[in-house]
DNA sequence: GAGTGGTCTAGACCACTGA
DNA sequence: CAGTGGTCTAGACCACTCT
């Protein structure tokens, strides 16, 4: 018996020559498992080996019970400049949106307090958002803002740029930028949010924000589906 | 049968206190899949399962046939300063070493060329390195470099740093820099290198290096074990 | 040579999505 | 409701590492 290569190999291969040569374009959908299974002559697991092979490369991705999907092109994104999100969406001839799904007033858990260097037990507000890039959510970010600078502001539209509410409404323009970025995996409130399975891979980036006089305004923390994105910085050291 | 979350979540999560609780240490070697499908009373897929998503978590790491590990600390870099590796690691009290894996003189691939903006089939010398971190490697790198600035460079000590030799062999001194940063898995040379299975998540790093007048001089292409890297970037834009 | 993860088979039931 | 991926069982052989 010949084996040159592993049959999750091959599989990959076949899937990946689909794409290059267009027959399986941006955003369609692949066959069910089960059919792939058939198709190839092998069980779901093998199947399934494969697709998670691609969607750890980026090629593919999956949406939770409603199947795989051929991953579109990834955003360039620089978090030094803190633009807007439709902006910069925009710019790279895509479509955004942005919902908001919850806005609280919450007790700063700890390792919020040591980010923005607060006293134990301050009160923050919270502002949980999904935004989507064509469509697709590709994006989770909650916002951490110290409620006395921004007094009244949830109860703005919170759906459109918080960049543009803090100059409006606060006359607060971004300074300094300090991000990092790890790779980790989605769960729970997160997992769902992108309608990730838990442990799928995602690329975290966190940042605090200061203002024009060198203060700390507030952080965010966005899970980006880990395909969906380019991390680009270009600058000239400080 | 009672059924609060799915088994896979139970293993993980008695992993994890394990390892928070300090019983796993930072390198300490995991049972293998069998005894641990044993001790949780299941079969080896849904053990690889529940390790696979801490693997991606970056909780333990996987070395290809010879077991799984708990993750140390991950490194924090700031790819803005193209400092020393050694250096870099050493302000953290850690130990870094570097190993030259090959030392070439090629014609430059397509993307090569558009990258370094160079005319067609230009040769490169190209420099393949791995790096670990406290005995463990966690970086594969290739450096292309324009050979008309860098005569006789094949011939010097590759395992030091190259921005040293840069200075003080060529008195070439970085200026701009500019990177990308894309979440992708490992594959044929790369996942070798790093003694990683193929479609393992990794962290790609490219860099395009100008010197202290803005001409290119080379570029880098760092794949990093996913888990052991913590971006972090702190600059004023520009 | 013993032990490890890598790969693979051939099924099963469940939870959720979408028409 | 049919179809999808999510989870799980109970095995098997192979390729490699380490001693």
């Amino acid at each position: 018996m010949e084996r040159t290569t592993t049959q999750t190999a091959q599989i990959r291969l076949a899937l990946t020559s689909q794409i290059n040569s267009g027959l399986l374009q941006s955003g369609m959908k692949l066959p069910s498992e089960r059919e792939l299974s058939e198709l190839f002559g092998t069980t779901r697991i093998t199947i399934k080996e494969a697709l998670q092979s691609l969607e750890a490369e980026g090629r593919i991705y999956c949406e939770d019970r409603r199947g795989w999907f051929v991953a579109p092109p990834r955003l360039v994104y620089n978090p030094l400049y803190r633009s807007h999100f439709h902006e910069m969406v925009e710019r790279q001839q895509r479509q955004a949106s942005t919902r908001v799904l919850s806005v609280r007033n919450i007790v700063a858990a700890p390792s919020l307090c040591q980010e923005l260097e607060l006293p134990a037990l301050s009160r923050l507000f919270q502002i949980r958002r999904v935004r989507s890039l064509d469509g697709r959510v590709v994006m989770f970010v909650e916002h951490h803002l110290k409620p006395e600078r921004f007094p009244g502001i949830l109860e703005l539209d919170l759906s459109q740029s918080l960049t543009g509410i803090y100059q409006q409404h606060y006359d607060i323009h971004y300074g300094r930028s300090r991000f990092d970025i790890v790779s980790t995996a989605a769960s729970g409130e997160v997992a769902q949010a992108l309608t990730l399975g838990e442990g799928s891979p995602i690329l975290l980036v966190s940042r605090v924000n200061y203002d024009q006089h060198g203060a700390i305004i507030d952080s965010d923390h966005e899970y980006w589906r880990h395909d969906a994105v380019r991390i680009s910085v270009d600058s000239r050291p400080g």
